[in-house]
DNA sequence: GCCGTTTTCGGCCCGACTGTTTTCAGTCG
């Protein structure tokens, strides 16, 4: 049976929120499927496996309702009530949802009444001028359609966090060196560092709004202008990533800010806590027995809530309020709190047919220095059985280990570790035999090959290495490539509590269409004692500094400093390893 | 259809922008 993924899922949601409308439907049950669509879209762990676990109801937004139709697809692959829904309504408009500024009731008079059967249909009605003449259209809902389309095919769905954070800090250098502009913040799910990102959302206090909108507008990044009013603009720039500014005077700048950092259902949450005392919130401020009290920071914006103040990380309603309500929200490791990577590719060609970094040991180092290291971990790729004899392994090993302890030797200021990264095999064994191992410092173990086993095969697979007294580390241990590659099908369960028992490290590796751990499993794996490191993978010098972005996964998870080995100072972290030469 | 800090029944977040209208419906976040 095909597989049904989060993405189909929330799509089938969305279409009976969809056909619900064009119905005329009873506007809180649409709600609840659009509220389903969301939470099932967001969730970084699949459905499908929750529900094999008999764990769906953990999923906000699921009720009863929702999990028996959820039930009904996992085991035919179809829902009988869904097609029901959906009988009679033109099949093009579930399609059109996915175009900007369609919603339900435009998609399905333009299906209907066009008997359209695609979104090229649909192009070419409105290159005909068919759609200007309908009632409640005109030249310009026509251009625009057209315009979306277009939009639609181009744009990638998301970005990656890095790439969305750098053309961020462009736009906000720009608003920042103007006058009227008085404080300049991003917003949404960048400020919340989620792993993709969407489109970038930018905050701006000012008095003069309408000066920060039309230099917004002319930023030379800006290619189309989506559209504009006295408080926010939306634009397209010239990478493709759409850039949302919203404008306010800084005395309420607070709320601004808080609304929206979101996320959706974080400030949903809030909002129905809120009303509770009968409080209502928005974007200018709290509304309080018909008084409007207006707050310039976040702080006091949730302390009139009675709330401490929660990082924007926290805030993916998953328990954040609650226990912002009880006073224990985690405190959150930080950038500063990092005293190593271990986990740095150089140019040491010890294995020329694996990816060599393009820095030597000595760049590193010097590199480490500048952020302020105690110790590195030097960890290429293994030299590996299918080009190399054992004999010749353990000899290119030893000869790396001599020039490793001549680095040890000269530079006390930056500690070196001997690493390599070494591959799992397929069959679980390791790719260097234990003469070689027992040369090194430690070893990371990772994945690099048939990621896609079966869950038992996998599993077993990465159960060994865990179990190896030679391997320190597990490296990106789901093997995702974020939009390019699903996360391995792994018993995390198993992986954790085996990892406890032999005090085995998972990685979080901020290589950025990695990020991995992701942050769900993050958390899963802090409430079973588990250790982690952050690496970057570097492959080159610069790449150390995408450090953030790892420290921002661990963030997102609830990690704390204590529960990160790489924020320990030197003597602490080498009890972790065998150091040999210290 | 979901959900629980006065609830297992009776509520359910809030406002801006746009295009087509001439007061508003639809969409979005």
């Amino acid at each position: 049976m095909k597989f049904f993924s989060n993405k189909d899922i929330a799509k089938l949601f969305r279409s009976v929120s969809a056909a619900y409308v064009v119905r005329g439907g009873d506007y809180f049950k649409i709600v609840a499927y659009d509220k389903a669509a969301d939470s099932v879209k967001h969730s970084t762990v699949e459905m499908k496996d929750l529900w094999d676990d008999q764990k769906l109801e953990t999923v906000s937004g699921l009720g009863p309702g929702m999990r028996s139709h959820l039930d009904e697809l996992f085991k035919t692959g179809h829902i009988k009530h869904f097609d029901q829904v959906k009988k009679g309504l033109p099949p093009a408009m579930f399609e059109f949802l996915d175009i900007g500024g369609l919603g339900p009731k435009t998609a399905y008079k333009l299906a209907k009444v066009l008997k359209l059967k695609n979104i090229d249909d649909l192009a070419k009605a409105a290159k005909a001028g068919k759609i200007r003449n309908l009632a409640g259209f005109g030249e310009k809902s026509e251009k625009d359609i057209l315009d979306s389309i277009r939009l639609f095919k181009k744009r990638p769905g998301r970005y990656l966090l890095p790439f969305a954070f750098a053309a961020a800090q462009r736009v906000l250098n720009y608003l920042r060196l103007l006058k009227e502009c008085e404080r300049a913040e991003p917003l949404g799910s960048l400020r919340r560092m989620v792993a993709t990102v969407g489109d970038i959302d930018i905050a701006v206090a000012s008095k003069n709004p309408q000066k920060i909108i039309e230099a917004f507008k002319n930023f030379k990044e800006v290619q189309k202008v989506l559209g504009a009013g006295p408080m926010s603009s939306s634009v397209i720039l010239r990478n493709g990533i759409q850039v949302d500014l919203k404008v306010l005077p800084t005395d309420s700048f607070g709320s601004l800010l808080q609304h929206f950092t979101g996320s959706k259902n974080h400030n949903i949450h809030l909002r129905e806590y809120a009303l509770k005392k009968e409080m209502s919130l928005s974007e200018y401020g709290i509304k309080y027995k018909d008084k409007l009290c207006k707050f310039k920071g976040e702080h006091e914006f949730y302390k009139f809530l009675s709330l401490k103040w929660m990082e924007p990380e926290l805030r993916e309603d998953t328990g954040e309020i609650e226990a912002a309500h009880k006073g224990n929200l985690p405190n959150l490791i930080k950038l500063e709190d990092i005293k190593g990577d271990i986990h740095l590719h150089s140019n040491y060609p010890i294995e020329p047919s694996h990816d060599l970094g393009t820095g030597s040991f000595e760049e590193i180092i010097a590199k480490a220095k500048s952020l302020k290291y105690e110790y590195i971990g030097l960890s290429d790729h293994s030299p590996g059985y299918s080009t190399h004899s054992k004999k010749q392994i353990i000899d290119l090993i030893k000869k790396r280990t001599a020039k490793i302890g001549q680095l040890k030797n000269s530079n006390k200021s930056v500690r070196v570790l001997n690493l390599l990264e070494i591959d799992i095999r397929t069959d679980g064994t390791l790719s260097v035999p234990e003469e070689g191992l027992k040369l090194l410092d430690g070893a990371i173990a990772g994945i690099h090959s048939s990621h896609n086993q079966n869950k038992t095969t996998i599993t077993r697979r990465v159960l060994t290495a865990i179990n190896s007294p030679y391997v320190q580390v597990i490296s990106h241990p789901t093997n995702r490539l974020l939009m390019q590659r699903e996360s391995s099908d792994i018993d995390w369960p198993a992986v954790f509590e085996a990892c406890k028992k032999t005090d085995t490290i998972l990685e979080i590796n901020a290589w950025p269409n990695r990020l991995d751990l992701p942050d769900t499993l993050v958390r899963d794996a802090i409430r079973y004692g588990i250790k982690f490191v952050i690496n970057t993978d570097s492959h080159a010098v610069e790449q150390m500094d995408n450090m953030r972005f790892g420290v921002a996964v661990a963030r997102r998870g609830w990690a704390q400093k204590k529960d990160i080995i790489n924020t320990l100072p030197w003597d602490e972290f080498k009890k972790f390893f065998n150091v040999k030469n210290d």
